[in-house]
DNA sequence: CATAAAAGATACCGATTAGTATTCTTTACA
DNA sequence: TGTAAAGAATACTAATCGGTATCTTTTATG
């Protein structure tokens, strides 16, 4: 029960690879066998097919990535407006995995498959979802304790946080340096800025 | 020199539609000659393979379609704050053709298409740099006339708004309802309206 | 009207797709 | 150690993909 285990998550794994970097569609079954040196056999032997697969991905790949490098910080945050654009910065020009070219990995799965498969929009939506109540938790406890101006909305700011988020993972695509980002963070620091009381 | 104009111009508008709601590479040219009752011969008659097509529609179609609906009424405002709010109200909330399930045409394409096709991505580019550019100027108006902050940076602004507009068309993807548009909207306009002077 | 080019129709091609059927090998455990 | 089930390998299928070759029809122009 060792080396089963072990085939079935490199299949995971490079797909989650192979989908970030060239879409879920695009992604066939016979260039995750070739890349992975596993079978045909062995791969319907793990997954039914293609979508049970695809969904594994979200479930048992993104999503605990996810949770245990955003969400979980989050809700450890006592200073939401400076850890948020930390993350943001973090994301957008530190990390090594999220290449510019490829944008944000559910962002993408977000766009191509939710309004073709109903299961997928759903692994996504709980995704994603999860995230946003994470950075409302994280704003309300600043709220609570001062640091974040009584009068915003926790769920306008996360939503418009992650849009942004989410929007300029795509214009970076649409360039060679990092440029459109760092503009971007620039605006989001005065954004973020704006949600701390005065006084902090 | 009639009919062939037509049947050209019918390819490219079907070509779109099937693009926006099923992707680049998820419409195949037979889906497309089947859908116009264009044959194979003409198709290939017009465009000599699928990328050309695919080309001319955001070349022809998309492009001028945003510069109509969204660069002149932006390089012809008075009042930005104002205009900008408008008009994503009307792309999120009245749009009959931008379907909440299919997300942004524009932002599909670039998702999609710029890592896997340098010519996609410059053409999209094109379209995207000028729909910023005319935003910045018509905040730069904004600064002149005394309606906006001249401590704001609009190429910062911009590419915030427009960031968050691709976003939260993604996130509208995930659900039934419009409620993460009008929660979106909501912080929208408080952010638009702290880029006004306040005496105003 | 003749004719050449433009435009469109039809049949086909090799490659690739997701998935299946069948067989072989490894592993767990009585 | 024998054996049944788990796991993996191989060979195949029908459908679909982008594209081509070849042929017919339509259109513009002398």
């Amino acid at each position: 029960m060792k080396k089963a285990v072990s085939t079935r998550l490199s299949i995971l794994q490079k797909s989650f690879e192979l989908i970030y970097t060239h879409g879920y569609q695009a992604t066939s079954i016979d260039t995750i066998i070739a890349t992975t040196n596993v079978t045909k056999g062995a791969f319907f032997y793990h997954f039914k097919n293609k979508d049970e697969m695809g969904l594994a991905v979200i479930n048992e790949i993104m999503y605990p990535l996810m949770y245990a490098d955003f969400v979980k910080p989050l809700l450890n945050s006592d200073d939401p407006a400076n850890d948020i654009f930390k993350m943001m910065h973090y994301l957008l020009l530190e990390n090594e995995f999220l290449l510019k070219k490829y944008g944000c990995p559910a962002g993408n799965l977000t766009q191509e498959m939710s309004p073709v498969n109903q299961q997928f929009s759903e692994a996504l939506s709980k995704l994603t979802t999860e995230l946003k109540e994470a950075m409302q938790i994280a704003l309300k406890k600043g709220k609570d304790s001062g640091r974040i101006r009584p009068d915003i909305n926790e769920e306008q700011v996360a939503l418009f946080v992650l849009s942004g988020y989410w929007g300029i993972r795509n214009f970076g695509k649409l360039s060679e340096d990092n440029n459109y980002y760092v503009v971007y963070l620039k605006e989001l620091k005065s954004y973020l800025n704006n949600l701390e009381k005065k006084e902090f």
